[in-house]
DNA sequence: AAATTCTGAGACACAGATGTCTCAATTCGG
DNA sequence: CCGAATTGAGACATCTGTGTCTCAGAATTT
């Protein structure tokens, strides 16, 4: 049984997670309370849903700020984020879903606060030549994002042991994202190598 | 004004995959045409949702077809499947929000077999020695759904331009499941780079 | 030009979910 | 051991969206 606001809305992402239309009988169940307790708790169910967003927003801001990722090398600084954020990649999967329907100016701007403190993750790291320049930093921000929901999606669908989750996730996208893939951990690049690999070469069309 | 039900079937992709509870005034609008009309074309709501689920299973079944994702390079097959795919993003959007939320046990059949089938490109593709091992393949088909899916989300809210959204896709993707980034597209590989980057170091916890 | 067909707008009932209330039961605290 | 507080279950009104219908107007066909 949970009493606790807090922990009613640990439950309520669980189901909202996967299914957004859920009704409040069944987020009630769920947290284990009745749907009375639930609107005791919530004034409402549009209450409940800004209050999970905001939850989200809010961890997802926690994961950036113990990452630190406006400090030291950017490769580092993003490994830091994913560990510090795949923890609570089902608030981001929940988040992702709802993406901007919200109505709340609140929500909002916390939401694209925390886009652009991504964003300047990418930019720092693109002008420092720790990633790639041919993918805009605003594409890499919403990839990430995206691959953060997916982590959360699959994990709560079994799909994907939590173990493995943080692995799964930095490699797949650092291996993407990185301009040298060995080279960004240390400050001083040892050797540059001009060849960027897949970077520009066109997607081959024909079947050999 | 669009009375196809093809083109009504588009029309709604384009509000559902933002927002899959708009209702059936909306899509109606959307569409041009009224929701008298609307129910003309589609017995009901559930009706509607069934057949652009089917129209997106089917738009990336035909993707899949038109890459030939079972013949040739496993890397040239995803290089193909992307550009077969990018075209249809929103569609593929509005399918990974919906994800497993149908009853019908006609569209969950078409869903697994088309993830089947991606599955075993990236089988195919680890057991040929082209993409990572470290990485499940279940992880990966997962992954470049997402992906697809965040490239549909993108372009539809402007954020991504639609020309580079076969590339971003492709590089970003294939950066990260490639074993050897540069060895696998063209016969001669330029400079086999013997390290493997980022495969098998352990993610970073501490700020430097 | 006339007739047929189709569309749009509106009205209507129905179903489902929400929000509010009351009351009994349980739990917690004194 | 008793009183206060909180919870759960249910009833109830309300509201929103859906599905169906009718009818007038427009478009297409003959």
């Amino acid at each position: 049984m949970a009493t606790d606001r807090d922990t009613v809305l640990e439950a309520a992402v669980g189901v909202l997670s996967r299914r957004p239309t859920a009704h409040m009988d069944e987020i009630a169940r769920a947290a284990g309370i009745s749907r009375a307790t639930l609107h005791r708790l919530f004034p409402g169910r549009e209450a409940l849903i800004r209050e999970v967003g905001r939850l989200g927003l809010e961890r997802f801001a926690a994961a950036l700020d113990t990452a630190a990722t406006e400090r030291g090398d950017a490769e580092a600084a993003l490994r830091r984020l994913v560990d510090a954020a795949v923890p609570d990649a089902m608030l981001c999967a929940f988040l992702a879903g709802e993406n901007q329907l919200y109505e709340d100016d609140d929500i909002n701007d916390l939401w694209e606060v925390q886009i652009a403190r991504l964003h300047a993750l990418f930019l720092r790291g693109q002008q420092e030549g720790v990633f790639r320049i041919e993918l805009s930093a605003a594409w890499l921000s919403e990839a990430f994002f995206d691959l953060v929901a997916g982590i959360g999606w699959a994990i709560q669908d079994g799909r994907l042991a939590p173990r493995e989750a943080a692995f799964s996730l930095a490699e797949l996208f650092l291996g993407g994202a990185l301009r040298r893939p060995a080279a960004a951990a240390t400050p001083a690049a040892p050797s540059p190598d001009p060849t960027h690999s897949t970077s520009d070469r066109k997607p081959e069309t024909d079947i050999p």
